[in-house]
RNA sequence: GGUCUCUUGGCCGAGUGGCUAGGCAGCGGUCUGCAAAACCGCGUACGGCGGUUCGAAUCCGCCAGAGACCUCCA
């Protein structure tokens, strides 16, 4: 299949057809979580989002290396450069170590991702674990010019870097608005002009989380270490950087200035950004206080929600809108892709007990090249999942028997169906239990309906409804078929 | 205040200079003892006002509203 993949490079602000920088190989850094609180529904989405995006480079037949970096140092929690380490805060907050932080909540995170069906990256590098590099790639941009020393933290020189290299691009703003516009903030004397961002920070004497450094006793800037990482693993080189949508400005553009310092060009060749959740038309952000924690969403416990939600619904909702669209969350839009989730997946269940006929009434290699056509298209999972719900339409015609499919068709259109709802989108069945307990339990059911199938042919409606009756309100769902009955519960 | 983006039918969400997705909900029909499921049919939506055009929801301008970034955020 000739495909001709186009990302929307966040950079050029256009699309582009995607050509990896060594034919067959793929690398590929997305920005991952910093790990002091829960996983919530807004870390859900670059981590579906890329997901999705790894998934379907694999299919194309890329051998790809994924890096998905876990912070947990660095990352200050107030004004820029300013402030308590957000893990050390929450450390000191539950009387924990820094380190106890982190694995809680990275394990919650990976816990979470797991639910979800994400795939885990191919290298999973921590900050704290990378203090070295880090070192050494401020040690390349002070070499470079672009940075400088100030009492015992190293800052990079925006102004002097904007002079000779374009900053600001990846943003879409100018230095000089940024100049006009940047907020006087205290205790920022150590830094040439307030556009400066630390590569390198001296620590307060009551800073925990230090690494000593010929600069000082501190710790790394939070842009530097998807520098320092990327470089390390990917190369000062590498095709794809993704994220949230919120990172572009300062972090990207940051990451941009710091690997043309640090290695005289630019590192990444396509930079691709989600969109964010919002909720009730707001962003939906930790700082904002309106996350919702998946553990929230797969328990039903939050004032906000109606029930509980399982991870796929969770994940069909978000690939039911583009990566690059805000989504708004509300039970309403979460039911609906629930349900539609459901009909999408009885229908792969119908498509296992389709007998095939002689000759074809309907057009899968149409489906297959729309499906196909819309992933390769920035991956449009929307209109993919369309196509795919087009599909059901044959699927449940074909069953009854209003259409029929070749032996041919038959076993192509499983493998599209199996292709795009479970290996790229993701998606899992729900699991149904066969071990002797349940099959003794399906034996008993089975024995009511067939009671019940007895009572129908006496035309004794009143026992047959009640057994139907009964049986829905202890939550299972009773069908008449052409040859008997089919149950499941709900 | 600066920069940028968005505004689609009851809800969610694609898309695009003319052929006007899809899901959920709703209505009518077929099937069924009755249901359920399924299938068929139905709603002609694109914030407002102008302009460009043979033709705009899609391009341009203005207005209104919402949001994002500018500070930590996925």
């Amino acid at each position: 299949m000739k495909n001709q993949f186009q990302v929307y490079n966040t950079l050029s602000r256009k699309k582009e057809v995607f050509k990896p920088l060594h034919p067959g190989k793929v690398g590929l850094y997305v920005c991952g979580p910093t790990v002091y609180g829960k996983a919530h529904l807004g870390h859900a989405r670059p981590a579906v989002t890329f997901d999705l995006l790894f998934r379907y480079l694999k299919h194309l037949g890329y051998k790809v290396r994924y890096v998905r970096n876990i912070t947990d140092v660095g990352h200050l929690a107030n004004d820029a450069d300013e402030g308590e380490d957000k893990i050390a805060k929450k450390a000191r907050l539950d009387e924990l170590e820094p380190m106890e932080i982190v694995q809680i909540y990275t394990n919650d995170y990976h816990k979470n991702m797991e639910k979800l069906n994400v795939l885990p990256p191919s290298i999973e590098p921590r900050a704290t674990g990378h203090i070295m590099e880090q070192i050494a790639t401020v040690e390349k941009i002070l070499d470079s010019g672009y940075a400088y020393e100030s009492n015992g933290s190293v800052y990079f020189d925006v102004e002097k870097y904007a002079k000779d290299h374009p900053y600001g691009q990846l943003s879409g703003r100018k230095i000089e608005d940024m100049q006009s516009n940047t907020r006087a903030l205290e205790g920022q004397d150590e830094k040439h002009s307030p556009l400066d961002f630390a590569i390198w920070k001296k620590a307060a004497p009551e800073h925990i989380m230090r690494w000593s450094s010929k600069w000082s006793d501190g710790f790394p800037g939070w842009h530097l270490e998807c520098t320092a990482m990327s470089s390390k693993y990917l190369g000062d080189t590498f095709d794809i950087h993704g994220g949230g949508m919120d990172l572009i400005f300062p972090h990207h553009e940051a990451e941009i200035a710091q690997s043309k310092a640090a290695f005289g060009h630019n590192s990444v060749r396509y930079w691709m950004h989600n969109n964010m959740i919002t909720l009730n038309g707001q962003k939906m952000g930790k700082s904002l206080g309106n996350a919702i924690s998946l553990d929230d969403f797969f328990d039903g416990n939050h004032p906000l929600l109606e029930k509980a939600y399982t991870p796929m619904t969770i994940r069909f909702f978000m690939l039911t809108a583009h990566y690059r669209s805000t989504l708004d969350f509300s039970n309403e839009a979460l039911q609906a892709a629930e349900k539609g989730l459901e009909r999408l997946l009885k229908a792969v269940e119908t498509l296992e007990q389709i007998q095939p006929d002689k000759q074809s009434t309907i057009n899968i290699t149409e489906l297959k090249s729309k499906c196909y056509a819309a992933m390769d298209d920035d991956m449009n999972s929307p209109i993919a999942i369309a196509h795919l719900f087009d599909g059901v339409k044959i699927i449940n015609s074909i069953s009854d028997k209003k259409a029929s499919i070749s032996s041919t068709d038959l076993e192509e259109l499983k493998s599209l169906y199996a292709t795009f709802i479970f290996d790229l989108f993701g998606l899992q069945k729900v699991e149904t239990k066969s071990d002797s307990n349940s099959s003794a339990y399906e034996g008993a059911i089975d024995l009511l309906l067939q009671l019940r199938m007895e009572a129908k042919a006496n035309k004794d409606w009143a026992t047959s409804d009640k057994i139907r009756d009964e049986l829905t309100k202890l939550g299972f769902e009773v069908k008449d078929t052409k040859d008997g009955f089919s149950w499941e519960l709900k």
